[in-house]
DNA sequence: GGGGATGACTGGC
DNA sequence: TTCCAGCCAGTCATCCCC
């Protein structure tokens, strides 16, 4: 959670204080520093954002996240007081072993440059309008505001935050409304300069870039410094705009570099690893692209951890309670690691629209709103020259709570005829619900973006027949999902809500107007039964493949790999439900060295006791089921299925309708984003 | 058991 | 007067099918 320093400690505030300044322990983050805001008075923004908030839909949807958090972090202190000093010492050695080979990885021969532009889209209508110059302004509506002047922020005001608290903050603010007409053009100015330095930079928004800048200080025989001296002045040349860098040897640095002068300033770090140690030892972990206010308030919660170096010191607390995904990311934070080689240029994974609007529950509005997002992705489609398969269907809803609903088509689709035909469907299985947004998105495109038809899931191309090796189980799983998607498409038109109601009327008009995908679907379906005979034939092959290879994997234990002992590991926490009760009598022989399991390799330390017992009783339940699956006549039913079917008194009717998911909070590893697979902001 | 589909969630701008 | 966006990418857990 982004927050003020003094209002971070919720655990270590008094009751006696939260009840008189009950707003300190609404987190908001309108009080996070961020460039500009120094000299700020937090209280008041807080007590104002408060004021205004208090009551809301908005307000009492933030208070059940919070209430959610807390008891994900009450989860996490838990697991943290089962801890051992044998465990903690054990988990020490392993982030001292990962921190020697995180070490070994580090490359300080580059030089990176990030340029980040100063309020880019409020200097670029000031620009445009110097009447504007020295007033507070903000860029956006009374509903949001996209980013403020320096002069706003003095108030409090800045990016994310409502117009209206903003004008409570700040009575003189002037609105401007976003132009994106206007932000590229500059954009464009400042992407030619940039590259003049570096050919391949990669641009993380339309007013931040990287920059490698090794091969120009080369040449030029000048200082990383320098350079951005340069850059910075030739950027101000050709736009008029300010804008602020930060050099270090690596992006994840160069971005936090890049805040600390801003305005128009720059700081470079050397390439030096003693004074990247020094500079990461008091760097708090917010300033850090990957950890959110989630993240944050996590941390600093939990493990107390409030600086980078924080995270090297807590290392085996990291590394007992979060994946090794994450824990991994956490160490290398704490070394001052992050990405030196050339980013990898990454394809688009999906394109959405999605409208705010007053809440309603009016079906007629919801069905005219999808109308207008169907042709709005269909025309962002047609521009790429995209065809998507997943269609997935945003709603808030009232109270503020955010609900996805996807469905996965057996051929790529992108005209708004179609897409409105799916999305009505999925909406209609939603109602009746009172919302406040509804989005489109698609994704799951095809390969080939040269235009031309779009290439067809089913069918086999040149390639799959000649792909060798483990290319062939590829083969295999791409023809099941085929024909399961074609059975679904024929047989799972059947939604909750069948009354005749607005929806289903129009629905059928436009299904009964989409002849060719329907002449389509039954295309597939005949080339799909042609290939049953070849798949059960495959089948066979990889079960007598999959059960030596299981013989194997029991008796060597020690050959698993990281991912697997991952993934065995949130087996572990999570197997809970259907298994029965058992005696722990075969604990003692389970757990090697006292933390990992014999049979699957999944680490707990000896003071987990609730949760081995569970582990114990997960592989128990797994015997019990081979044992059972040994007569033929319940081979078809596995023990779970049975169950579960039986739980539900139904049989037959689990396809086309998933159960909802769990909370996450059950789960032992809480997700972080973009820890190794960095986003474009987190490089 | 593996992998695809799905949904919730996090993060950045 | 106004009353908390829109877009994208990624991770993780769970369900379900083969």
């Amino acid at each position: 959670m982004a927050k003020s320093e003094e209002t971070s400690t919720s655990a270590s505030s008094s009751m006696a204080d939260s009840s008189l300044r009950p707003w300190q322990s609404y987190h908001t983050v309108y009080t996070n520093a961020k460039a500009g805001m120094d000299g700020v008075d937090k209280e008041k923004v807080q007590r104002v954002v408060y004021e205004m908030s208090k009551g809301s839909k908005y307000f009492e949807n933030e208070e059940r996240k919070e209430a959610y958090m807390k008891q994900k972090i009450e989860n996490m202190r838990a697991q943290c007081a089962k801890l051992k000093a044998t465990d903690i010492s054990h988990y020490q050695r392993v982030v001292d072993k990962r921190s020697v080979e995180l070490e070994a990885t580090r490359d300080l021969s580059r030089i990176w440059l990030h340029v980040d532009m100063d309020a880019f889209y409020a200097a670029v209508e000031t620009l445009s309008n110097p009447s504007l110059k020295g007033r507070p302004m903000a860029v956006g509506s009374m509903s949001m505001i996209s980013t403020a002047n320096y002069e706003a922020r003095k108030f409090g005001v800045r990016a994310a935050m409502p117009g209206f608290i903003a004008c409570k903050l700040c009575p003189e603010l002037v609105f401007v409304p976003t132009d994106f007409k206007k932000y590229t053009y500059y954009s464009d100015l400042t992407r030619k300069v940039y590259q003049e330095y570096d050919p391949n930079f990669t641009a993380a928004s339309l007013d931040e870039a990287y920059l490698d800048i090794t091969k120009v200080c080369k040449e030029r025989s000048m200082t990383g410094g320098e350079v951005a001296e340069e850059l910075r002045l030739n950027v101000y040349k050709a736009t008029g705009l300010t804008c602020s860098a930060g050099v270090s040897p690596n992006r994840l640095l160069a971005k936090v570099c890049s805040d600390i002068n801003k305005p128009n300033g720059q700081f470079v770090l050397p390439n030096d690893r003693a004074a990247i140690m020094t500079f990461i030892s008091s760097l708090p972990i917010r300033k850090i692209g990957g950890i959110g206010k989630v993240t944050e308030h996590i941390l600093k919660d939990v493990f107390e951890i409030k600086t980078c170096e924080d995270l090297l010191q807590k290392g085996s607390f990291l590394c007992a309670l979060f994946s090794p995904s994450s824990a991994d990311f956490f160490i290398s934070v704490g070394l001052g690691l992050g990405g030196t080689d050339a980013p990898q240029v990454r394809s688009r994974k999906s394109m959405s629209n999605e409208r705010t609007f007053s809440a309603t529950k009016d079906e007629a509005f919801f069905y005219q709103k999808l109308v207008e997002l169907a042709e709005m992705l269909s025309a962002d489609m047609e521009k790429g020259g995209l065809y998507g398969r997943t269609l997935t269907l945003k709603l808030k809803t009232a109270s503020f709570e955010v609900r996805t609903r996807a469905v996965t088509l057996q051929s790529y689709i992108w005209s708004s005829k179609d897409i409105l035909k799916h999305a009505s469907k999925l909406l209609k299985a939603e109602l009746p619900v009172s919302l406040r947004l509804i989005g489109l998105r698609m994704s799951h495109f095809n390969e080939d973006k040269g235009g031309g038809t779009p290439s067809d899931p089913m069918q086999r191309t040149l390639l799959n027949f000649i792909k060798p090796g483990d290319g062939n189980r590829e083969i295999v799983d791409e023809e099941h999902s085929d024909i399961k998607d074609s059975y679904e498409e024929a047989h799972c038109h059947a939604y909750t809500n069948p009354s005749h109601d607005h929806l289903s009327e129009l629905d059928q008009n436009i299904c009964s107007s989409s002849d060719n995908n329907e002449k389509a679907a039954e295309h597939h379906e005949l080339e799909g039964n042609e290939y049953k005979d070849q798949i059960n034939e495959d089948t066979l092959v990889e079960n007598s493949m999959k059960s030596s290879a299981f013989d194997a994997h029991v008796t060597d234990t020690h050959s698993l790999e990281g991912k697997n002992q991952d993934h065995l590991r949130r087996i572990g926490f999570s197997a809970n439900e259907t298994e029965p009760s058992s005696s722990n009598h075969e604990e003692p022989f389970m757990w090697l060295d006292d933390y990992k399991c014999l049979l699957c390799g999944v680490e707990l330390p000896p003071s987990f006791v609730e949760e081995r017992q569970e582990h114990s009783d997960f592989h128990l339940a797994e015997k019990l089921q081979e044992e059972e699956e040994s007569g033929d006549s319940y081979k078809k039913f596995p023990l779970k299925h049975r169950m579960m079917r039986q739980k539900e008194g139904v049989v037959g009717q689990s396809k086309g309708k998933k159960k909802q998911k769990h909370s996450p909070s059950n789960g032992k590893h809480i997700p972080i984003d973009a820890f190794f697979t960095k986003t474009s902001q987190n490089l």
